[in-house]
DNA sequence: ACTAAGACTTTGACGCATCAAAACATATAA
DNA sequence: TTATATGTTTTGATGCGTCAAAGTCTTAGT
């Protein structure tokens, strides 16, 4: 595909290689720092695991992961570096998406997703300045800012908060538009304020009563874990 | 890559497959509906012209071409659809990116050709409705309407008209960023008002001068084709 | 300690988009 | 009409990203 003026194009990684970083970040995320099985690796790309296997290999080979045949995967600094940019282009697109083109906080990962792997740099610089350096996106995910530093933000998954607690959403994750839209319809949206008026680990469910219009909402514990609050003192 | 839930994802042609038929199209307008030849072809998208005979058959296959071995390819009612939805894209976003973020007009075109094959056609029309239905792009090239409807603009080549006309400059060809820092240093951008001042068919050179600020410029007949004014009768 | 279950790797294949180089066709100029 | 130049097609190869299936290693369970 016409990459023409054979000027030393600075090779910008395929975008299956930036989708595969992201994952491997936060599946290490999400295991704190542990080694990333090709299995898991495999299920989260929606590849068979030979697929993920030869891929690690070829990310080895460029220095983003350090692979130890058997074990699995770990980001190198620069794999690092690749998937916080990969994760700041994402959120700012959203940011983007729902400020200025009025998506709805539902159906702005979609088109993200298939954005960062298209938008230049200069675009994302762009957007960042025209929606004035945003501190998160629109699920309460913090924005790494452009040197790649992400502020963590201190919050607990609202499955292992404890009865009586009253909480702000945080953040609610973003990948299935299902769930999204049932959260909105009951204001789990970042920002709101919650008390946790049961958690039944028998049943497997919490319910959760939103301060402002004392409405009532009960869901699975496994749904909760997606669901990350900021504990009120 | 990814494309998961195999709930009949409606195919969408692949990048390189948007690119040739923009590309025969735009070659197919330039020669007044004459068959496109190979090596044409293959000098436009910049690959070898057995490159381009093998996807060109693909493109017939796909009903997008009708292609005559050994005489060239034009494109059917399906690929002629789906060039003016590219190039409806192509126009828009080019629109945006100067509208609303800022871009320069000289700088435009990099970025929309990357982002029309990877924006949803969500996309597409938040832009347009957030641009309030833009007739022209930041060329002056007119965008083609939701239902494909391209307004006919009546314009000649700079180089077509006579010693003397005066002239509105209606569009400049959006490829070369270096052409278009010259051409807006010297006020050819669309919408401003020239008198054409000499044309020298020996000299191979053309001449006009800007009404409003009295600037003389020349140029090459080559780069007077590349201009499109309408006369001022 | 042995075995069965899972995780992991290898191998061979395929589709897309490309290239280089060889073979072929056509048109024009001599 | 023949020769040459130019454009076109074919063939065989490559890299990327993928799969299926066969083979290998590791780990737990008894």
């Amino acid at each position: 595909m016409a990459t023409k003026s054979r000027i030393k194009t600075e090779a910008r990684p395929t975008s299956t290689v930036e989708q595969y970083i992201k994952v491997i970040f936060s599946q290490q995320e999400r295991a704190e720092g542990e080694i990333v099985g090709m299995k898991q690796l495999a299920d989260a790309m929606a590849v068979t695991p030979g697929t993920a296997t030869s891929m690690v290999k070829h990310l080895s080979a460029r220095a983003l992961v350090d692979y130890t045949p058997r074990k699995g995967v770990l980001l190198t600094a620069t794999g690092r570096k690749l998937a916080v940019t990969m994760i700041r282009r994402h959120r700012l697109i959203e940011t983007f998406l729902e400020q200025v083109l009025g998506y709805d906080w539902t159906e702005v990962h979609e088109d993200a997703e298939a954005l960062e792997h298209a938008v230049s740099e200069r675009f994302i610089e762009r957007i960042d300045t025209y929606l004035e350096y945003p501190q998160t996106d629109p699920h309460g995910d913090p924005i790494p800012d452009s040197s790649g530093a992400i502020e963590r933000r201190l919050s607990v998954p609202l499955d292992r908060c404890s009865e009586g607690d009253q909480v702000t959403v945080v953040r609610i994750g973003d990948e299935d538009p299902e769930f999204l839209i049932l959260m909105k319809e009951h204001m789990l949206t970042p920002g709101e304020v919650f008390l946790v008026t049961e958690i039944n680990p028998t049943a497997g469910t919490l319910s959760v009563c939103h301060i402002e219009s004392k409405a009532l909402f009960t869901l699975g514990l496994a749904a909760g874990a997606r669901i990350l609050v900021a504990p009120i003192h």
